[in-house]
DNA sequence: ATCGTGATTTAGACACGTCTATCTTTTTGT
DNA sequence: ACAAAAAGATAGACGTGTCTAAATCACGAT
C-alpha cells in the first residue's frame, strides 16, 4: 500500500502503454519512462513481487487488479490537477501537464476529494482524457485515431495526447481542441500532411500532429 | 542547487529553529524533524559540504546566505500553498499545514507565482505567520507570546503556531484568530490557565495554549 | 541446426537517506 | 578537579532506485 513516487511511475507507465494497445515490455516501458532497461528490470521484478504486477505464461505484462486499481489513483490525480490547474488557475492546456506530473505524488486523499467537489466531478481533463472515478469501472475510449480516418467525413475530436506541449500549443492555436469537428479531406500525396478544414479555416496537419488526435466519425 | 526532498525538509526544520529563536542543534534538529541523532548529524555534514549550513567557532550551526535563501523558497512555497487551500479550497486552517508539507516539494516556480498572482501577492497565511517575498528582505516578526504578558492589558493576536492541529481547530472554534484582539485577564493560581475574553466570552487557556499564541499588546 | 540480433536479466557499483549500536567529546554537578 | 550525564560523531547495515558492462535468452534467417 505504500506506493512511493517511483512505483507509481511506474504502475501509471504501465497502465499507459496497455491503455493504448501497446505491449508491456521491459524495454518499452523503460523507453517510456526515461530509464534504463536493467532499471525497468530491477522494478517489474520488485511490482511483482508486491502484486501488482504479473507475468502471464508468455504474455508479456500484466497489472493485477491491486496494480490497476493503484494505477487508476494515480492516473485520476494527474488528470483531476490537470483539470483544476486548467480551470481554476488558469494555465495553458500545454502546461498543465509537466505540473500534475510533479504533484500527482503529493496529493492526499482528502485534497483530491476537495478538489474533485469543487470541480463539480469532471470526467474529463483538458486533453479530453476520461477522468477515472474513484470507485467503479473506468473505460479508456480512444475513439479512432485521424491519422486513419478516410477523407470526406466530419470528425469529432475528443482526446488530443498529452505529452508533447509543442504539438498543443500549435493545436491549440489552430483550434483543435476537445469538441471540435474537423472536417477531414484529402492526404496530400507521397505520405503528405492531412488536410482538414475547422472554423472556416484550411490546415494541413502532418501525421505526427494527426496522430495525436483521437475521436469519432461523425454521421 | 539540487534541493531533494530530505534536504528541504532540513532547511527549513533549521530555519523554524532559528526563526524562533531555539539553539540549532544536531539533536534539536532530529527531534523537530522525527528522525535520529546520527541521521541528522549526517545530513547536517552534507549540509555543510553543500554550502547551505556553516559552523562559526563554537556556536552552533547557522545558514550560510545561500541556505537562508534555500530555506526561505521552502517556507514561501509551504505558507504561499497553505493561504491557497484555506481560501480557494476553503480548507479549514488545522488542515491546511500537514497539506503543504507534502505539496511544498512539487511546487514548480511557475505554479508558485500563478498561486502567488492569483492569491493577489498576499503577505500572511492563514495563522498569521508572514510569507517571505521571492526576492528582498523577510522578517520573521514573532511580537509577544501570550504566556509572558500581563493581566488587564488588550492583546491583538497576530500568529498562531500551526504545528498542532488539534488545538488551532479548539482556538478556531474559539474565535481565537489572527486579527482579534483579547482581553488578557488573571492567571488562576499555581500555574493555572489563563483567562482571556474574546468575542463577550470568557476563556480558561492552558499554558500549552497560550505559547502557541503570538501578537502585540495593544494601547 | 546454428548463427546473429535484439531483448532481457544479472552483476556490481553508486548515491541518498535512514536506522541501531558504539564510541568520543563536551557539559555539568559535586 | 573529576566523575557522571548529555550531546554528537562514527561505524556498519539496510532499502530504494539508478547506472554501465557483461551475460543470457529467444527467435528468425540462412
Amino acid at each position: 500500500m505504500l506506493t512511493s513516487r517511483a512505483t507509481e511511475d511506474y504502475l501509471k507507465g504501465i497502465y499507459g502503454l496497455a491503455s493504448r494497445g501497446e505491449p508491456v515490455t521491459t524495454g518499452g516501458l523503460a523507453r517510456s519512462l526515461g530509464v534504463s532497461s536493467p532499471s525497468a528490470s530491477a522494478m517489474i521484478k520488485r511490482l511483482e513481487s508486491e502484486q501488482f504486477l504479473e507475468r502471464p505464461q508468455d504474455s508479456g505484462l500484466r497489472l493485477t487488479a491491486e496494480g490497476q486499481a493503484a494505477a487508476l489513483r494515480v492516473v485520476r490525480r494527474h488528470r483531476l490537477l490537470e483539470t483544476f490547474l486548467a480551470r481554476v488557475l488558469d494555465m495553458a492546456w500545454d502546461e498543465v501537464h509537466a505540473e500534475a506530473e510533479l504533484l500527482e505524488h503529493a496529493l492526499s486523499e482528502r485534497l483530491e476529494e476537495r478538489i474533485d467537489t469543487a470541480l463539480g466531478h469532471p470526467t474529463r481533463d483538458p486533453h479530453g482524457d476520461p477522468i477515472p472515478p474513484r470507485h467503479g469501472p473506468h473505460h479508456e475510449d480512444w475513439g479512432q485515431s485521424l491519422d486513419l480516418v478516410p477523407a470526406g467525413v466530419r470528425f469529432r475530436v475528443e482526446r488530443v495526447c498529452d505529452r508533447d506541449s509543442e504539438a498543443l500549443r500549435y493545436l491549440g492555436a489552430l483550434g483543435v481542441v476537445p469538441g471540435v469537428v474537423l472536417d477531414v479531406q484529402e492526404q496530400a500525396p507521397f505520405a503528405g500532411p492531412r488536410w482538414v478544414q475547422v472554423g472556416g479555416q484550411r490546415h494541413a496537419l502532418s501525421a505526427q500532429l494527426t496522430r495525436l488526435l483521437h475521436g469519432q466519425v461523425e454521421q
